[in-house]
DNA sequence: CTGCGGATCCACCGAACGGTGGAGGCGTAA
DNA sequence: TTACGCCTCCACCGTTCGGTGGATCCGCAG
């Protein structure tokens, strides 16, 4: 039996997601929530399963939420379901520790099957959503160099070869090339000029 | 007989410099500035030969009055005498047509030497100054990349290895090459990391 | 027509770089 | 304590780059 837990503001989507789930054996309705806060509290009082979980709430805001219960109660999913598919709302929530991102135009099949997947531990994520993660959820997130690494790259923007900017910073050449590595990765490049580039494009170097 | 204009804004200097030609029988200065506009004037009102200018100045500064005079007084030849020999201050003024650039702190007899060199239409330069000139001369001057080479540049940033930006461009390795180098020679860098920086910095690329 | 700048291409070479797969220490958060 | 992120370092290898010194062709300006 997974133990459910809705949370999103509005009282009518609440009242049809408890129907929905109304008459599937597997599956009860716990606790509602009407803002991240309050689902929270409810997840954690009712030892939810999985928390159905809206983005765009007044208060705490669902990625808000999903990060805060990743923490307090480590054992219950968090599964977005919202209206928007935008880049700006997909990865913040996946980055919060979201398992599965759907859309409310899914259908209930959909939406249950979902469920029992999150119950699981597993990811579902609407198509649209996917699309976005592909390419994006790699780089560890835009602007997120070290400080060590954004003097690395400083350095090399600064006409710095491996070897000068080892003798600048007091380390090895070694560790230098394992920066860039990890630079690389983050931005997604593979070069040292091109990483340069993306440095200056998101505004990390003068 | 070497007809000299000196033109600086103080009094003081004007009148050390009076005073170390008084007695030197080739050199007379016929004329005295305190800034630019009034130098030129007096330049070719008195058809001087050289005109000894200092770069700071209110007014019209040292480097737009010697561009000036180049275009108006081509037989006056423009000796810098100033206290600074920083790269901002010494390649603007070579570019607008100095002959040379000494130093406030040279002595009286490198001073007549350097007249009498600038006369002759031979140049004379500070040491720390022909440093600065050296690597830097040669460069046709900021942002004057041509348009192949900010194609290149632009390859470059976005990642393309010469070989990539070859075929993108649809010419031989060869090429980008020495596109790429003859780019290092005008920003004054010595790698396609710091290129691309540099063309940040300028604002050559997006 | 001659010079000059720009664009194209060539060969050769050593040095630097990028890729891979590690490893250990260290502080902090869980 | 156990993870985890960050920083540090190592070895090996193939590829690319940068440096040098050329060369040809074209168009434009003097």
């Amino acid at each position: 039996m997974i133990r459910l837990v809705v949370v999103d503001d509005h009282p009518i989507v609440r009242g049809g997601l408890r129907d929905t789930f109304a008459d599937i054996e597997d599956i009860v309705v716990v606790g509602e929530a009407g803002d991240g806060a309050e689902g929270i509290e409810r997840a954690k009082l009712l030892a939810a399963d999985v928390v159905l979980m809206d983005l765009r709430m007044p208060g705490m805001d669902g990625v808000a939420a999903t990060a805060a219960l990743r923490k307090s109660a480590p054992s219950a999913r968090v599964l977005i379901l919202t209206t928007f598919d935008s880049e700006s709302d997909v990865l913040p929530a996946i980055e919060a520790g979201a398992i599965g991102y759907l859309l409310k135009d899914a259908l209930p099949d959909e939406l249950m099957r979902a469920v029992r997947a999150a119950a699981r531990g597993e990811s579902v994520l609407a198509p649209s959503v996917t699309q976005h993660l592909m390419g994006q959820v790699r780089r560890p997130r835009a602007g997120t160099l070290t400080d060590r690494e954004k003097e690395v790259l400083q350095l090399v923007a600064n006409g710095s070869s491996n070897r000068e900017a080892a003798t600048a910073l007091f380390i090895g050449e070694a560790s230098i090339k394992t920066h860039l590595q990890h630079i690389y990765d983050k931005l997604g490049v593979r070069d040292r000029a091109s990483a340069v580039a993306e440095g200056y494009r998101r505004r990390l170097l003068t």
